[in-house]
RNA sequence: GCGUGGAUCGUAUAGUGGCAAUUACGGGAGACUGUAAAUCUCCUGCCUUCGGGCUCCGGGGGUUCGAGUCCCUCUCCACGCA
């Protein structure tokens, strides 16, 4: 008996995308869905009565930062995730991967997985000492040491430590331990760090398949390979013969051609099992990776970009920090069904922001969130009643054209 | 009335002779994609053909090559003494 069952149900013609329906212990997703990043077992902001309220179906945590903090006995002792944390639904938790990323690579920087345009400025040449030296993840022979951006101490992760504290934590889909490479790493970099993460992730499978733990909870492999299409297609026939539960495509991605990259991926991967394109959530990427047959998405833009003030809407997103929003008493969005749309306007959160109240984080994130999980929702019916096309022309025409009229008048 | 200390770009501050001004907050805008993030970045006297130009440290006058900074005087504020 599999952890993790998965049924497709419907599927876009001539495309990629499919709808269907993952089963976990704690309940079904049906998929395509967008699940929150509640990092430290908590969506920063929100209740678990609220996310359930914006139709919120599953939640992802994350494995170094609960490990550190309380610790994953803690949490072991306590119940598991879902219970720790007040969530019945299905959970999920990342590996610790992506900080070998974003406490490596991206320490001290502002760089970020996805980037605009190949920067050649960026590629990383020569990897210097004082280079390793300023962060706090350094790979090492098996696994990654990681210095605690909490109080300095070492902690060594491997493959298998990585899924050992998956299994305390007891989330219903876990990830293999990866490396999230950075976009400006050098392509024979990322093929180095590509077969380093396959021997992670057969490490993984075979460690998790030795517990009891596999009885119960389900494990995806990563697909890496940066946007090469000759890695990212090795990484997918690698990773997809391998007997995971499911998939999770991972790593750094230029925005320009992310849905290519998921489309080569997933034309190798076995069809019948669920992927998960890890930590992308924009809208116009959420309409790709769907199209392109991912099934579920995590992403922390809409609960950062919250709590920052930055509010999404039909119309493309605004900032809340405007002056033209302290005298408006329209909803965030109008035709929005969330908590915050029906019960709050504009100039409310406003006022709320600039008086540095912390419900102006709330009320932004319930919105966010609301507004993402219901647009993936819609590309789910649309996929069912056989119109996904024509529903992602008519979003991105409507949310894409403020900006385009910014931009004229800004040129005028 | 006398004495002392003050008055600096929205607010609070730094600045005691040298290219007219520090920092914070406030204000304006931008960024944010498996959360080191209720964070970060830029702008914030006026004008600009973006080279620069003009104005500015309570008011007025003076010393000086040069003053927010020194001197005189006026106005206002705080504290003390009458």
């Amino acid at each position: 008996m599999k952890p993790i069952k998965f049924t497709i149900t419907h599927k876009i013609p001539n495309k990629l995308g499919r709808a269907g329906v993952i089963k976990t212990l704690h309940g079904d997703i049906q998929t395509p869905a967008f699940i929150v990043v509640g990092t430290k077992a908590t969506v920063k902001a929100v209740s678990p009565e609220q996310l359930r309220d914006a139709g919120v179906q599953a939640i992802l945590a994350n494995t170094y930062h609960l490990y550190l903090q309380p610790g994953d006995e803690i949490i072991r002792g306590a119940g598991g995730l879902g219970k720790f944390a007040n969530w019945s639904g299905p959970t999920m938790t990342d590996s610790g991967g992506f900080q070998v990323f974003s406490l490596g690579a991206a320490y001290g920087k502002e760089l970020s997985k996805v980037i605009s345009i190949t920067d050649p400025s960026l590629l990383i040449s020569e990897r210097t000492d004082e280079f390793e030296s300023a962060r706090l993840a350094k790979i090492g022979a098996d696994g990654v040491s990681f210095t605690s951006h909490l109080d300095g101490s070492l902690h060594y992760f491997t493959a298998e430590k990585s899924i050992e504290i998956q299994h305390n934590l007891g989330a219903d889909i876990l990830f293999a331990f990866d490396e999230c490479t950075s976009p400006a790493e050098t392509k024979s970099y990322q093929e180095e760090a590509l077969h380093r993460t396959h021997r992670w992730a057969k490490r993984s499978l075979e460690y998790h398949l030795s517990k009891e733990n596999s009885k119960s909870q389900g494990l995806y492999g990563i697909v890496q390979g940066g946007r090469h299409e000759d890695l990212r297609k090795e990484s997918a026939a690698v990773i997809g013969t391998m007997d995971f539960d499911g998939f999770g495509i991972g790593g750094s991605f230029a925005k320009e051609d992310m849905s290519t990259a998921v489309k080569w991926v997933n034309e190798i991967l076995p069809e019948g099992k669920p992927r998960h394109l890890l930590g992308i959530g924009e809208p116009l990427d959420l309409f790709n990776g769907v199209e392109n047959g991912v099934d579920t998405f995590d992403c922390v833009a809409a609960t950062r970009m919250g709590r920052n003030g930055g509010v999404y809407t039909r119309a493309g997103p605004i900032n809340m920090w405007n002056a033209k929003f302290i005298n408006d008493c329209s909803p965030l969005d109008s035709g929005c069904d969330c908590y915050t749309c029906k019960n709050y306007t504009r100039s409310y959160v406003s006022h709320l922001f600039r008086a540095k109240e912390m419900f102006a984080a709330t009320l932004a994130s319930i919105h966010n969130i609301r507004f993402i999980v219901h647009l993936v929702e819609k590309m789910r019916e649309n996929i069912i009643a056989g119109t996904f096309d024509t529903y992602k022309k008519e979003f991105l025409e409507k949310y894409y054209v403020q900006k385009s009229l910014d931009g004229i008048v800004g040129e005028v």
